[in-house]
RNA sequence: GGGUCAGUAGCUCAGUUGGAUAGAGCAUCGGCCUUCUAAGCCGACGGUCGAGGGUUCGAAUCCUUCCUGACCCGCCA
């Protein structure tokens, strides 16, 4: 990054001279494996469209140029096929990266990208119908990490979940408990057309039992509300702690039920009605999607007087907005992917100057012994949220639900992922960090100081060594990057990468043995590979364990 | 029929938004523990980036037409 940000400076310098115009892009290139510490830079673009002469000859006066130009950062530069200059960087450079990361400690990796922009991400926002499953799962460790990079590149961050509390979900809820609660009795109920079989329904049942004993002699519609009621309240106090066993955060639990209460989505529809972006027909009040360019027009309030679904949630996003976030962040399961283009469209018709970005979050395949286990809340069967993490820790599950790119299909398998071996990368990347940890205490035990920055670092100087660095390098330009793809698997990778390089760094150089000073130069080395992959760990909300 | 996303090594997937000879992990085969954690390292094998056409100095990436798959297309939530 700093390599990156150095050349491109020069470059741009060094064009404005030349009174070339600066090309849209002039791509830098991390080294690959034989060029270790080198940076390329691809120059195709400028050599072709702005100087019309010989490539060769362009190269060669450009690195005269750039020569001239460095403060001593650039040690050797080559010509390398046309169009690519390959650029070695002097020791003094990449140890200046060292002391960037032992000055700024936690803070490495954090920059201003965000700053100004407040975002708001919604996330997890199941139904309080049920437990939440492994899929919700994928979708509170995207939230919870997304969240955890936007703040550290600066966003102000709120994290909501928005409980659906209004709708006809609710209501079969009600019924359900109450249908389970009358069979426990001993009646022989009719059964409901929808329900919910799960068992926790009869856990329900009987709490409500408890409370009114005289529930059964109720009018039906009041012990239908009874019933509705204990069971939100119960099943989100379940969610909450199956979030909370999951390390993760929600600032603001935002109630669907208030929003209709208070009026707010007749204020929406008035405002829609208004500005001429929603009508009456067939005795229903339609909203104009087709305008925005959703396929048809959208029904906001039925012809029985209800309003549907989509109503709420617009009425939910102008609340959004109106409490004055730049960027609004949804993740919502896959499925619900045929809604994003009138979605996109209401909050176009809203007229708000923020931006909304849906994420999507595919289905999570469920594999034990190699059969995929099939899930429905309504069948009541899943393997619960809660279940998994039992088996194989807050970590791995974690690790693994942001390994992939949130919109590609994930298979889950329990038996890999309870694994504590290499098959399973988050022991991988945690083990390098305890490799560390464990190396330095034993350097201590044995007198061996890790240098500081103030020491001759200079023997930091071999290929393992400069592998390292560059690593380290590229830190703060993959939380940029993961940031602004929204993207946390990124993060993953990265640490993935940088685990691989330490265990091999391990494995060929022997650090405590070392002549003394070159001791101590890799003992700083490695703290500060060692707090690089615990602050990205912790990005994704990973534990980094001093020892295993 | 329309729409969204996808198709990259035997399997699961990356590929920093158009750059050098397309990369990991798993699987298979072969090496490395009397020294800091072998949950590790090294090597080998493995590719028509779904197919064709187009755009240009240059395409896995952009455009187009097909093929295949998942999901969506209600006055459900």
């Amino acid at each position: 990054m700093k390599a990156e940000c150095y050349l491109q400076n020069l470059l741009q310098k060094i064009v404005e001279e030349k009174k070339w115009a600066w090309p849209e892009k002039v791509s830098i290139e991390p080294p690959n494996d034989k060029q270790y510490g080198d940076l390329a830079v691809n120059l195709a673009m400028l050599l072709t469209k702005e100087a019309q002469m010989p490539p060769r000859q362009i190269a060669e006066g450009l690195a005269q140029a750039i020569h001239a130009q460095d403060k001593g950062y650039i040690e050797k530069i080559e010509i390398a096929g046309p169009g690519f200059l390959n650029f070695t960087f002097s020791q003094n450079f990449w140890l200046s990266i060292l002391s960037e990361v032992h000055e700024l400690g936690k803070a490495y990796g954090s920059s201003e990208l965000g700053k100004g922009t407040r975002v708001q991400i919604e996330y997890v926002s199941a139904n309080p119908t049920g437990p939440l499953h492994i899929g919700h799962g994928r979708g509170a460790a995207l939230g919870d990490s997304l969240s955890r990079i936007l703040e550290k590149t600066g966003f102000e961050v709120e994290c909501e979940y928005y409980i659906n509390d209004a709708g006809r979900q609710m209501h079969i809820l009600g019924e359900s408990i109450l249908y389970r609660l009358r069979q426990a009795l001993g009646h022989k109920p009719q059964k409901p057309k929808e329900y919910y079989q799960g068992e926790y329904i009869q856990h329900i049942g009987a709490v409500v039992i408890a409370q009114y004993e005289d529930i059964l002699d109720m009018d039906e519609a009041k012990a239908i509300e009874i019933c509705k009621n204990i069971g939100m309240k119960s099943i989100l106090q379940t969610i909450r702690e199956d979030l909370q066993a999951f390390g993760v955060r929600h600032d603001i639990w935002f109630s669907e039920k208030s929003l209709v209460e208070e009026g707010k989505v007749d204020e929406t529809f008035a405002d829609l009605q208004k500005s001429g972006l929603a009508y009456e027909q067939d005795n229903a009040f339609w909203f104009k999607a087709t305008q925005f360019g959703d396929d048809k027009d959208r029904v906001l309030r039925k012809s029985n007087g209800d309003t549907t679904y989509f109503a709420s949630d617009i009425a939910y996003h102008d609340n959004k907005f109106k409490r004055g976030f730049d960027l609004v962040v949804d993740i919502w399961g896959a499925d619900h992917h045929g809604y994003v283009p009138r979605m996109s469209a209401a909050v176009e018709a809203l007229g708000h100057s923020g931006e909304l970005k849906m994420l999507l979050v595919k289905l999570v395949n469920l594999i034990e012994n190699g059969v995929q286990i099939s899930m429905s809340t309504r069948a009541g069967k899943f393997e619960t949220l809660k279940d998994v993490l039992d088996e194989v820790g807050s970590d791995a599950a974690r690790f693994i639900f942001l390994s992939r790119k949130s919109d590609s299909n994930l298979d889950f398998d329990l038996n890999l992922v309870k694994q504590k071996s290499m098959d399973n990368p988050v022991y991988y990347v945690q083990y390098a960090h305890a490799r560390i940890c464990s190396m330095l205490r034993k350097a201590e035990a044995e007198g061996h100081a890790p240098a500081n920055i103030s020491h001759n670092l200079c023997d930091l100087d071999t290929p393992d060594d400069r592998e390292l660095l560059l690593l380290l390098d590229q830190f703060p330009n993959t939380v940029e990057s993961a940031a602004r793809n929204l993207s946390p698997h990124m993060v993953s990778y990265y640490l993935q990468t940088l685990a691989s390089s330490l265990h091999k760094y391990y494995t060929n150089n022997h650090v405590l043995s070392a002549d003394p000073q070159r001791c101590r130069a890799r003992l700083f080395l490695l703290k500060c590979v060692a707090e690089v992959l615990a602050s990205g760990l912790s990005l994704l909300g990973v534990n980094a364990p001093e020892s295993m």
